[in-house]
DNA sequence: ATTGCGTTCATACGGCCGTTTAATATTGAC
DNA sequence: GTCAATATTAAACGGCCGTATGAACGCAAT
């Protein structure tokens, strides 16, 4: 029985690091020190083994995001009392910090986003109820403290606030190097040393969102 | 010579739609209706053809970025008077409407965050010093407007904004089914008919941006 | 001890991959 | 018309892919 989450760790930190169709099945395998027909026989094939592994990657942090959710509310007794910050927080913060409910960080942003770009952006079944769950629990609360917004402007602003931390997470270092470098490096693509503090760039985030949700109303944006 | 240009005409339908470890070279030769082998000779191969159809995409869109970003400043008589809403649009823009710069839409946003997903974020060489040149122009014109922001801030800013609208792009329409439907349809992922309005996203993004932006100095937003 | 079942194993299969080769066709300068 | 340079072609190469197969193994229940 340990055979098939040893492929599942080993097929997570594969695919996260080089791809879904980059990494063949021999990889996996090979890595967890299994052998080749495992997969067949637990996964029923390389398909099921990829959307178990987004599985156990989406779902927790759609629960995250829930419970943070209700921990807010319970703190501030009640959703209309509750800030703004707090409710994009508790969407976001799952997605920067993943290990805080069980996920591995660091390629877990990668992991989605290649599999919702390589899947057509198509969300696996296994996980769309509990995507479309949380979605729609943001949007009413979201509703509650800023009534005078459309849900369907609630969503948007809610994409809008997803794409900015993955685009971060992925491209933050190289920006950084493009605005400074003044073409000072030899040779294109060196590794960046410094790595990114994630709790300062979801506090940057949050405030970036928390202005593009207020801005239209200019005082709903509390603390 | 007519060859090259089918190739990379097909590369770019097929890529977009459906990435490129996905697209083989058989594919790309077979729907330009050219030999399989005349990749290899004008491309050197497959990875040579992948950095083209890129470069193919993204020098336009940064040429045209650099070139709204001039207009403007002529317009408005100097970088000191330039609104903000106009330095956000002349980077945004060029990202929804590719094709008011010859580059075809609706494929070119899937085209690039494959890319940059599956090369590990590394911009073609091919590309990097336009991409960087741009970079540049931008951070520089937004300190004149927003003196009071550091470069970094500036940079992660362009970055948030940049990942709202890609980001936006791919998951918009998911996201508005996802918040409507109370499992209502019974077949998920089904395809929506309704098509986004790309003006009105762009406009969309850059007011969220703009509030981002302006957000920390509560004043410098103007119109 | 043996039966039955879930699991793991080594191995083989057909298929598509990217690239190469050598022959042929096309072109343009002289 | 000749000839070299460029471009296109058909065919083949070795290699890795995902999957299927049937035998071997572990182990509880009988």
């Amino acid at each position: 029985m340990n055979t098939r989450e040893q492929i599942l760790e080993a097929a997570w930190e594969l695919y996260s690091d080089r791809g879904f169709e980059d990494v063949s099945v021999r990889d996996v395998t090979t890595a967890a020190g299994v052998n080749l027909a495992s997969v067949s026989y637990h996964f029923g094939g390389k398909e099921g083994l990829m959307q178990e592994t987004v599985k156990r990657c989406m779902n927790p942090i759609n629960s995250y995001r829930i419970q943070l959710l209700e921990q807010a509310i319970a703190k501030y007794g009640g959703a209309e009392k509750l800030p703004l910050r707090s409710i994009l927080e508790a969407f976001m913060r799952p997605l920067v910090m993943p290990e805080e409910c069980g996920v591995q960080s660091g390629l877990m942003l990668r992991l989605v986003a290649r599999y919702l770009i390589e899947s057509d952006y198509a969300i696996p079944s296994v996980s769309r109820d509990l995507y479309t769950e949380a979605f729609q629990i943001f949007v009413k609360t979201l509703l509650v403290r800023l009534p005078h917004l459309t849900p369907e402007t609630l969503v948007k602003h809610i994409v809008f606030a997803s794409g900015s931390v993955v685009y971060y997470h992925g491209l933050g270092k190289l920006a950084l190097q493009l605005s400074r470098s003044s073409s000072v490096s030899g040779d294109a693509n060196e590794q960046n040393a410094e790595e990114i503090d994630r709790e300062q760039m979801l506090c940057d985030v949050i405030e970036f969102a928390m202005h593009g949700f207020g801005g239209d109303t200019h005082g709903a944006v509390d603390a």
